[in-house]
DNA sequence: GCCGTTTTCGGCCCGACTGTTTTCAGTCG
């Protein structure tokens, strides 16, 4: 699938024309395009030129671009931008507050090699002088270097949302406010997280201010004004904070959630109906009247257009559906009637089948799958079929005393290195349900990884495929697979795709959960909880669908217990 | 470079903070 390589070029000649100084609004069309293109469904290679046009953002000549680079595997402008601008300046750039300007400027003045030189001649004052820099400048720059150095990669969802609930804490205790709210891609719940956004109503900012950047956590303090202020906390993060008035308190929140490519689609909107909108409100042009801007709901009413749920908002096409009023009607933790991946003490979790029992039924659950590894996988002491068979007797055992609530006896089961399963089929047979799964052999060739999750999906007796990409979040990267087969194959087969909503793994990711969707493919979403306390992973996943635009009938585990046993694989049984 | 119930050409989202400036450019979100 050409998308990802497609949108990356896109927004490496963005990077490159922004350097130059081009014209924003055609660097700015590179950027949505790629945007979209990179949430696209379907495969670019599939479309024709026609419908490449129809895909937002993408006009006659970037489908000409996407055309070229499809036949001869790179496009002429980009390659002709990378002669004329050296890597040098766009690492320059990465520099946090060092932007395109002064990159060239340094690189064109000094020649700088590298952002150790960079370093050195700030700390010798040797900036100074330059046009536009002096001491505090060659100050910042350091000050930027040595963010850049700490700061890894974006950082997961799940590590990141606990912190930020933490600060959100401690300002309500400390600080004079009357509301506050965690905004940015937090509040979208993105599966990876840059920096933590928060929004807060109060009457002395000011004193919210000081508050703020005296936390204990703040290690430094990037800017601070009187309505917004940046700091750096301990864990690496920046944090920024803004404070505004109960009368613009919506509009502001509208605005920090984003995303910004949202934000400016409806500001968009707003220009052509003679509007203005802004953190403060939005407001009629000809005489500066304030139409709206307490509550949120206000820009989407004033506009036309349904409420578009935080999740939705990335210009993937919430728009257009808004416009129409045909947003979907997302699936809510609520909907979730049981887990379908659960770890027991019986391999490497930490719970008993009753404590399991008890922890489903404070979430309300009507089921739960018990689905422990399988004898391959040693490290989490898998079941051996001899163990199995005596699980499945203690289950059974266990479910005749149970009242409103059913286990449901299931394995996660190890697709091995060469494709084949580590349970005979007469052993899977005798299951509720089976989920399958890759453990080992993640640097195989992206052909032999799609082929195994492919031979497992055509066994009849599985019926879900778990975390399929196998990716750990700023720990692991996916393995190579070709995602494209694998929906169709789960398609051709009627096996159930999941959605592993524990933290650092959110695979399927929201694109291929939205493809899923679109293929009609029976989704799940699932825990993978090793202990009781982990079923809370379930909003995580939730997220995820909701993100996917999934509603509640996208989602097999919204069902009873019947129902759901019909929608799975093995179909023959009762 | 895209896009069109005011346009096929002339628009294109909007504001806060900082540093080096005497009115603004650069950067960020």
């Amino acid at each position: 699938m050409k998308n990802h390589e497609i949108a990356k070029i896109f927004n490496e000649i963005a990077g490159l024309l922004e350097i130059k100084t081009d014209n924003p609004f055609r660097i700015r069309a590179y950027r949505r395009a790629a945007l979209n293109i990179e949430g696209l469904t379907r495969n670019v290679e599939d479309l024709s030129e026609d419908e490449l046009i129809e895909v937002p953002g993408v006009g006659k000549d970037l489908a000409a671009k996407i055309a070229e680079y499809i036949k001869t595997g790179n496009v002429a402008v980009h390659e002709e931008l990378k002669k004329e601008i050296p890597q040098i300046v766009l690492d320059l750039e990465s520099v946090p507050g060092l932007g395109p300007k002064t990159a060239m400027l340094l690189h064109e003045k000094l020649q700088i090699k590298s952002i150790d030189e960079l370093a050195k001649l700030a700390e010798e004052h040797k900036l100074a002088g330059l046009p536009g820099i002096r001491g505090k400048t060659e100050e910042s720059i350091l000050k930027g270097i040595g963010m850049l150095r700490r700061s890894q990669e974006r950082s997961p969802l799940g590590k990141v949302l606990p912190i930020a609930q933490d600060l959100v804490d401690q300002l309500r205790v400390k600080a004079p406010l009357t509301r506050i709210d965690i905004a940015g891609s937090l509040r979208r719940w993105k599966d990876t997280i840059k920096d933590i956004d928060i929004l807060a109503m109060s009457d002395n900012p000011k004193e919210v201010m000081r508050v703020f950047v005296h936390l204990p956590h703040v290690k430094e303090v990037i800017m601070q004004g009187p309505t917004k202020s940046s700091v750096v906390i301990k864990e690496g993060l920046q944090v920024d904070l803004r404070v505004v008035a109960k009368e613009s308190y919506g509009a502001a929140l509208a605005y920090f959630t984003g995303s910004k490519e949202h934000n400016i689609r409806l500001r968009e909107m707003a220009v052509k109906r003679g509007l203005t909108i802004n953190e403060y409100g939005i407001f009629r042009v000809k005489d500066n009247t304030k139409l709206g801007g307490e509550k949120e709901e206000d820009t989407y009413r004033i506009l036309d257009l349904q409420y578009v749920p935080p999740k939705m908002r990335e210009d993937r096409g919430e728009i257009e559906a808004a416009i129409e009023g045909k947003l979907p009607k997302l699936v809510t933790v609520k909907d979730i009637k049981g887990d379908l991946h659960v770890h027991s003490k019986w391999s490497d979790g930490s719970h008993t089948f009753e404590q399991l029992v008890e922890a489903s039924k404070e979430h309300g659950y009507s089921y739960f799958a018990l689905t422990d590894h399988s004898q391959g996988l040693g490290v989490a002491r898998g079941l051996t079929v001899e163990r199995l068979a005596e699980q499945k007797r203690e289950i059974d055992t266990l479910n005749k005393k149970l009242k409103n609530i059913r286990i449901l006896h299931g394995t996660e089961v190890d697709i091995r290195s060469d494709g084949t399963l580590d349970f005979p089929d007469d052993v899977l047979q005798t299951l509720d349900l089976v989920v399958a799964s890759i453990h080992s052999g993640f640097k195989q060739t992206k052909e032999q990884l799609t082929s195994r999750i492919v031979a497992a999906m055509k066994n009849p007796y599985v019926s879900i495929i778990a975390h399929p990409t196998g990716r750990l979040i700023g720990e692991r990267d996916a393995y190579e697979v070709d995602m494209d087969e694998i929906l169709k194959t789960a398609k051709e087969t009627g096996t159930a795709m999941e959605i592993n909503a524990y933290p650092l793994r959110l695979d399927l990711s929201d694109i291929y959960a939205k493809k899923a969707k679109e293929l009609r493919i029976p989704i799940v979403i699932s825990t993978d909880a090793h202990v009781t306390t982990q079923f809370n992973f379930m909003s995580y996943g939730v997220s995820i669908a909701r993100r996917s635009w999934l509603e509640k009938e996208d989602v097999a585990n919204t069902l009873e217990v019947r129902q759901l046993l019909k929608k799975l694989k093995p179909f023959h049984r009762t």
